[in-house]
DNA sequence: ATGGTCGTTTGACGA
């Protein structure tokens, strides 16, 4: 079973390259983020047409994210379920497929540590972490991915002093990616790589992309017996190339076994 | 040293 997390930036301006490359790589779950549409603008209808299911969370112009599925679609929610006022904002979506627990994840940018949009990014963090306790366990199978805007560690940047007084590699945000880790989950591309300068964005000025300048946000966070599977986990980049790319690639597990 | 590009949109903002 494949898994992929996508953040399009927006699928209006990607639909074309986003359904070829499912033709493609013909992946069994697709996340997206940032489809920037109202619910009655997605494409399901397109989507049903290349073979999936889909649900869609979105508000329009801004956010917005879903989750495509070969492999079933059920019990699916759209934001938190934590007893708390719904989120301002279209970043969270649900779904089991194929008998994996899914989330589809758009973390807050932040913008400055100094906004009121970083301190909504951590809250953010806590509600998702508290949804996860309340609603799942680690002992299920879940597969929790996203767009997390937030670099885990040195690595995951081309250069650690550009995030010294920013946001995506803050110590609170990092100390709740690390909650969600030690909650049960992994961060299931870095058991599989090492390496440090594997990314998944590359800002669009520049030629960053092209400079290798770039950061590792986007994660495929995954309890014990779905790290279990894991066989195969890359980025694929070339998504990157050519005309009108996202400026996030997509990031894939294969799992093995059945859906 | 600065800002560099895309997306939403048609004037700035968000990332």
């Amino acid at each position: 079973m494949r898994i992929v997390t996508w953040n399009v930036n927006s699928l209006n301006a990607r639909i074309d390259r986003t359904v070829e490359w499912l033709e493609l790589f013909e992946p069994d779950v697709v996340c997206l983020q940032e489809t920037k549409l109202a619910d009655d603008a997605f494409p399901t209808q397109t989507f049903a047409d290349a073979g999936y299911e889909s649900v869609h969370h979105g508000q329009g112009q801004w956010n917005g994210v879903a989750i495509l599925s070969k492999v079933g679609l059920e019990d699916t929610r759209a934001g938190f379920d934590d007893g708390g006022e719904p989120d301002v904002d279209a970043r969270i979506v649900w779904a089991t497929c194929g008998g994996v627990r899914i989330a589809s994840c758009y973390v807050p940018n932040g913008r400055s540590l100094d906004d009121d949009h970083y301190q909504y990014k951590l809250a953010w963090l806590d509600r998702l972490a508290a949804d996860l306790d309340q609603n799942t366990s680690p002992t299920d199978d879940l597969c929790i991915v996203g767009d997390y805007n937030i670099a885990p560690d040195d690595r995951d940047v081309h250069d650690p002093k550009v995030l010294v007084g920013a946001t995506h590699g803050s110590q609170p945000e990092r100390d709740r990616l690390q909650a969600l880790l030690d909650w049960g989950l992994d961060d299931v591309f870095r058991l599989h790589h090492e390496e440090a300068g594997l990314y998944s964005w590359w800002d669009y000025r520049g030629g960053n992309f092209h400079k290798r300048i770039g950061m590792r946000i986007d994660l495929l966070l995954t309890s014990a017996s779905v790290t279990k599977r894991a066989q195969r986990v890359l980025v694929e980049r070339n998504a990157r190339k050519g005309k009108d790319p996202s400026d996030h690639a997509p990031v894939l597990v294969d799992l093995a076994g059945q859906a």
